[in-house]
DNA sequence: TGGCCACCTAGCCAAATGGCCAGTAAGACA
DNA sequence: TGTCTTACTGGCCATTTGGCTAGGTGGCCA
C-alpha cells in the first residue's frame, strides 16, 4: 500500500528527535542495510552501529549503550556462541534489549535465547516491514515479542510432558558433527579420544534432548537449527 | 503465502537515465529493501520489480523485462523448484541476465545453476556493498560471476575425476526426507509403496552422487544444500 | 531397433547401530 | 557429608544398515 522507501540510507546520522538507539549484529551488509532503511523510516528510531561478529557486537553495545540490540545469532560458524553473548548482553546491560531475528526457526534456538533473557524473536522470512519497527518498540517497552510460529512453536514445546529442547553439551555436539560427516562410531571414538561405547552414550543423550530416533534424525534437527 | 503477488513497489519509478533495470526476487522483505537500497545507489540502476514466489517471478520477469533477474533460490519450500524456474526463465527471456544470490553455499546448488544459464552466483553473506553494484553491472554485460568461494567450489567440483553433484532423482530426494525424519528402511518402504531393497536401492545411488559415507551424511548434505 | 535412464525387486552377509544393563570418576553444590 | 550432573566405559543382543550381485519394467531418444 504505501511501501514508499527511502534509497538515502544516511549513513547512522543520528537525528536529534531520536528517542530509540539501535545496533544491528548480523554478518550480512544487505540485511544490515535493509533494516536500517526500514528502521528509519521510523520517525525517532536511529542504527547507531552495526556489527559482524560477536566480539564486535559486545563492543558496539559496551560503547553505544543502545535501546534495543536486533541481532542474528548465527554470526560465526557456531550459534551456540550468539546464545551465550546474549546471555552476557541481558546480564551486563539490562538497559539494552535483545531482539533476535533469525534465518530459521528452531524450537531448540527459542527456547534457549528466551532462557537467556533475549525479550524478541522474529524470523526474518516472516517479518512484514513494519512488523520490524513495532517489535523494536515492543522490545524496548518491555514487551516479550514472538513472531508468526514462533509463539506457537514455544507454547507446542512448553505444553508437552517432556522437558523440550534441553541444552546439548559440548562433547554430544562434537560427537554429532562427525556423525554429520558420516564417520562410524568406532572413528568417531578415534577422533576424540573416547571409546566407541561413549559414542553411543552420547548419541543416546541426543537422541533423547532433540527427540529423534535415529542418527539421521538428529542430524538433520542439528544442522536444521544451525548447530553444526 | 498471502502476499502472492508482485508488489510495484511505486519508488521504483524508472529515471530516464536508468539503463540496467533489475527485478528482485526473495520472500525476505528485509532483503528486499536492502538489495534496492543498495542498487539505487549506483547511478543508473532501478528495481523495477519485487517477488516472493516463484509464480510471481516468472510473472514479473514476463512483464518487466528486466535486464537482471537478482533472485534467491530459496523462494518456497523446495530449492529445485527455483532451479526448474532459472532454466525457464533463461529459456524464455534470453535477454534477462539471472544474477543468484544464495543463502548457502552448497556444490550442489551451484553446478545444477550453472548448469540451467544462471549468469552469476553469489552468497549473500559473503558479498560486500559495492560488489552487489558490480556483479550486476557484470552479468548485464555477459560476464558470468562467482562469488568468493564459489569460484573454487566449481572449479573444484569439475576437477574432480567423479562426475560431481549430479542431480537427485526425486524419488532419492523423497527417500532422503524420509529418512531425515528418523524413518528406519522398512517404515520408508511402507510409506512410498515400494519394498525395503528399492529404498536401499535410491539410498546407495544417493550415496554415490553426493559422496557421502553414511545416511546421516546424506542427510547432512541435502539438508545444508537446502534440499530437504 | 537398441541403448540409456529412472525406477523397482530379491537375497546374502558383514558391519554398524540402538537399547538395555551396570558401573567409575571428577567437579559443583548445599 | 552426601547428592547431582557430566563424562566416560564395558558387555549383551536384536535390529538396522550398507555393499554386493543379479535381475525386472517402462519411457525416451537417436
Amino acid at each position: 500500500m504505501e511501501n514508499d522507501v527511502r534509497d538515502d540510507v544516511g549513513l547512522g546520522r543520528r537525528s536529534p528527535t531520536a528517542r530509540t538507539r539501535v545496533v544491528v549484529a548480523d554478518r550480512n551488509v544487505i540485511t544490515r542495510v535493509g533494516i536500517r532503511s526500514i528502521l528509519e523510516r521510523n520517525v525517532g528510531m536511529a542504527v547507531v552501529a552495526e556489527a559482524t561478529t560477536y566480539d564486535a557486537t559486545l563492543d558496539a553495545v559496551d560503547e553505544h549503550g543502545p535501546d534495543v540490540l536486533i541481532i542474528d545469532l548465527d554470526l560465526g560458524d557456531d550459534t551456540t556462541r550468539g546464545l551465550k553473548l546474549c546471555e552476557e548482553i541481558a546480564d551486563r546491560f539490562p538497559a539494552t534489549k535483545i531482539l533476535v531475528l533469525a534465518n530459521t526457526l528452531s524450537e531448540l534456538i527459542v527456547v534457549e535465547a528466551l532462557r537467556r533473557g533475549v525479550n524478541g524473536y522474529l524470523c526474518k522470512d516472516d517479518v512484514k516491514a513494519d512488523e520490524l519497527g513495532k517489535g523494536v518498540r515492543a522490545v524496548q517497552e518491555g514487551d516479550t515479542v514472538l513472531g508468526r510460529g514462533v509463539g506457537s512453536l514455544v507454547a507446542h514445546g512448553l505444553g508437552s510432558t517432556r522437558g523440550v529442547a534441553e541444552r546439548l553439551t559440548d562433547r554430544e555436539l562434537a560427537v554429532i558433527k562427525a556423525v554429520g560427516r558420516g564417520l562410524s562410531n568406532k572413528e568417531i571414538a578415534h577422533e576424540l579420544f573416547i571409546s566407541e561405547s561413549t559414542v553411543k552414550f552420547h548419541l543416546a543423550n541426543s537422541s533423547k534432548k532433540l527427540d529423534a530416533k535415529r542418527r539421521a534424525e538428529i542430524v538433520h534437527k542439528a544442522t536444521s537449527a544451525g548447530l553444526i
